[in-house]
DNA sequence: CGCGATTTTGAGAGCCGTCAAGATACGTGG
DNA sequence: CCACGTATCTTGACGGCTCTCAAAATCGCG
């Protein structure tokens, strides 16, 4: 009987028997087992990578929120992105030398950690695993394209409704909510350093759109009451659902 | 707005020859060499790429600029960000399917037209220019972080500080701009568009800064007076010049 | 029950958008 | 070479969106 071990093989990993993942045959989940080289548990608040640092990892979400941030030097702070189960982060640090930017838990987390150096030997060795690498990074290109969209041009009740959709939406596929709702683990300051707004108008807007029935924000359960009339609002159109790569 | 297409040799491609460049094996360009399937000649304001087409090519920028944008339905648009010599664009149109933003041409422009079937190819024989692919990605992705720490938090002169700047020192990277200054193709309704910002308010922020003498922006002429203000406005941190891939 | 974190609400100030009009630059045809 | 039209830039006035400041209410948790 083999000695009980704090990992699970990838090719017991939960993760990837979500129908949202592609599958992968036996050869390229050997590959990324040796590849992995460990997990990190994250408590809630831990800084998982440091802007200015250069980390010698970069990883998958298995488990758990974590949020991409940069700030400025009098403590502005904007937040780029969310991650998700599935999500690879710490990616550009990988490819660069340097991060760019900070990534932190939003709930504890668990994360698969891979060495940046084993990068090389997957591009080498794994054209089919390179080409997913380059499709995560696409995808995060696309999320900030989006929310460049959103922060630059959408109006204060545009730009709630469609950050909140995205992320309903992304917590879906990766069945992490339900029909209507979803447990949200971020603040209204969360939400108001994603949006470029003071906390004071993030709320204000927010109850704004609550008394408009579009959705329901209580505790940390959202509840899109009206996902047509949000989606009319932020022109959030719907991408077809296909399942995605993951490391 | 008719497209011409040419042919020329990869390994005489002028573009390569500049300092900013890594070199390439003769391996390398040769399938560079087969993998490019012509030229592109758009004249200004051409339509390179349209949102919501499926695209069966993608492009390296070989002179003039270009810029990435996305519009709301009732006209309002964001310009996501440019494309100098060097650049790809239309990379995430080739990876996933549909292309989530447009490309126009700021000047008129030559690209290199790669065809997106071959991409493939390229993975499966050449890591090396994988990785390149991926390092590309990962420095737009880089470069829009910054954007949106920039339009989410930095304030209005801030704001165009930092844009100047950086177009600044992209454009001398590539060899484009002096000492001093450079021939800037946009229009202060493009900074608008950049930087979410009215071209009234644009305008009158503009000369503000050119009253505090940071810089000139006469016709199409940059001139930057002040660099070390400007970066200290806009926090604005130089990077480590670098030799960079290009396809 | 008490404390810190988070949310909510009001008031006043200021940044930024819209509207409008004029000025300047540039290309084209007469 | 000038006239004219279009695109771009500039400036002023005014309204509104968003910020800051402040304080109270609520929630989560030991």
């Amino acid at each position: 009987m083999k000695p009980r071990t704090t990992r699970l093989s990838c090719a017991q990993c939960r993760l990837r028997t979500r129908e949202c993942f592609r599958p992968f045959s036996a050869d390229e989940l050997g590959f990324i087992e040796s590849f992995k080289s460990g997990e990190l548990i994250a408590d809630v608040g831990a800084t998982i990578l440091t802007e200015g640092s250069n980390s010698a990892h970069f990883y998958t979400v298995l488990d758990g929120w974590v949020f991409r941030y940069k700030t400025l030097t009098d403590g502005r702070r904007q937040i780029l992105n969310y991650g998700l189960p599935g999500d690879l982060v710490g990616l550009q640090g990988a490819v660069s030398d340097v991060m760019h930017h900070s990534v932190e838990a939003l709930t504890s987390a668990r994360l698969c950690i891979f060495s940046r150096d084993a990068l090389w030997t997957l591009y080498s060795r794994f054209p089919s695993l390179s080409f997913d690498v380059t499709w995560l990074a696409s995808r995060e290109e696309r999320l900030l394209d989006e929310q460049l969209l959103t922060i630059g041009q959408r109006k204060a009740e545009e730009r709630i409704a469609f950050v909140l959709l995205r992320l309903f939406r992304r917590a879906q596929h990766v069945e992490l909510a339900g029909e209507r709702s979803v447990e949200l683990p971020l603040t209204q300051q969360h939400l108001a350093d994603t949006l470029g707004f003071s906390l004071v108008h993030t709320n204000k807007t927010l109850k704004r759109l609550e008394a408009r029935r579009l959705f329901r924000w209580r505790g940390r359960q959202l509840t899109v009451l009206d996902p047509a009339g949000l989606a009319e609002l932020a022109q959030y159109s719907e991408d077809p659902a296909m399942r995605r790569p993951i490391l």
